[in-house]
DNA sequence: CACTGGAAAATGCCGC
DNA sequence: GCGGCATTTTCCAGTG
C-alpha cells in the first residue's frame, strides 16, 4: 500500500491540497485581523477613543431591521425594570 | 488640507477615514471566511469528512503554535529569574 | 538538605499555603461564572433575549459619569460621520 | 409601579429577578478577585516574589487542565470516527 | 498612568 | 431549531 497510483494516495493528495488551501486562507485572515488592530492603534495614537469607535463600527454594521429590533427590545426591558428615563438623579 | 476651520469637524475626516479603512478590512476578512467555508463544502462534495478535516487543521495549527508557546514560556521563566539576556555578567 | 526545620522548608510551607488559598479562590470564582451562565440559560428558557439582557446588565453596571462620557463621545463621533438622525431612509 | 396586572409588566418581575441574581453573582465574583489580590499582597509582604508565584499558579493550572484537555481531544477524535460509545458492536 | 498581554465573555457556525 | 464548539472581541490586571 501507499503506492503512487492507487486510490488512497490520490485522495491523499487531494486532501493535502484542501488542507493547505485552508491553512493559507486562515493565515491571510489572521493577517487582516492584525491590520485591523493596527488601525485601531493608529487611531488611538491620533487621540480617538477606540472603545467608542468599535461601537460605531458595530452600529454601522447592523442593518436597520436588526438595529430597530434590538433597540425596541431594549426599551421594553428597560421599561420593565423602571430604567426608562434620565430622571433617576438620586 | 482637511480644512480645520470648522471646529466640530476638526477630526471628522480623519475619523471617517479610519472607520472606512476598518470596514474595508472587515469585509475582506469576511470574504476570506466565506472562501474557507466554500473549500470545506467543496471537500465535502469530494467525499471528505469535514469534521475530521477540521481536527487535522486544528492539530497542525497547534503543533506549530506549541513550538512558539514553549519558547515564550521559557522566556517568562528567564525573565522571572532575571536571566533575560544571554550575558548574565550583571 | 531539605530538612524539615531549616528556613527553606518553612518558606516552602508558607508558599504552598498561599498558592493553595489562591487556587481555592480561583475555583470559587470559576464556579460563580458558571452559575451566571446558568442563570442566562434559565432566562433564555423563559423566553428572554439574553443578548439584550447582557446590554442591560452592562448599562446598570456603568456609573453615571462613565455612561454620560461614553454617550456624549458617541454623539460627537456619530455627528462627525453624519450618522446623527434616524432620517437615512435611502 | 410594576403592578402584576399590567400586561406590559407580565414578565417584568421575572426579568428583574434574573437581572438581580446576575448582579449579585457578579459582585461576589468581583469580591473574590479582590481577595486574590489581597493574598498576593500578603505573600509579597512575606517576602515572596509574586511574579514567580503567578507563574507557578498558572503552571499548576495548565497541568491540571492539560489532563482534561487531552481527554476531551480524545473524545473529539472518537466522535469524529464514530467511536462514541465504549461498546462498538453496532 | 498608559500599554501590553492574557483571561473571560460574546458572537457566529456547524452539525444534529 | 438548538446546543456545543471555535473564533473573535472585550475587559482587566500587571508592567514599565
Amino acid at each position: 500500500m501507499t503506492f503512487p497510483s492507487n486510490s488512497d494516495s490520490v485522495s491523499g493528495e487531494q486532501l493535502r491540497a484542501f488542507i493547505e488551501r485552508i491553512e493559507r486562507m486562515q493565515e491571510e485572515r489572521a493577517a487582516i485581523s492584525d491590520d485591523i488592530k493596527e488601525i485601531y492603534a493608529e487611531a488611538k495614537g491620533n487621540g480617538f477613543d477606540t472603545k467608542v469607535m468599535r461601537i460605531i463600527v458595530k452600529e454601522r454594521g447592523m442593518d436597520r431591521a436588526e438595529r430597530l429590533e434590538t433597540e425596541s427590545l431594549l426599551d421594553i426591558y428597560r421599561a420593565a425594570l423602571g430604567m426608562s428615563g434620565p430622571i433617576d438623579d438620586e
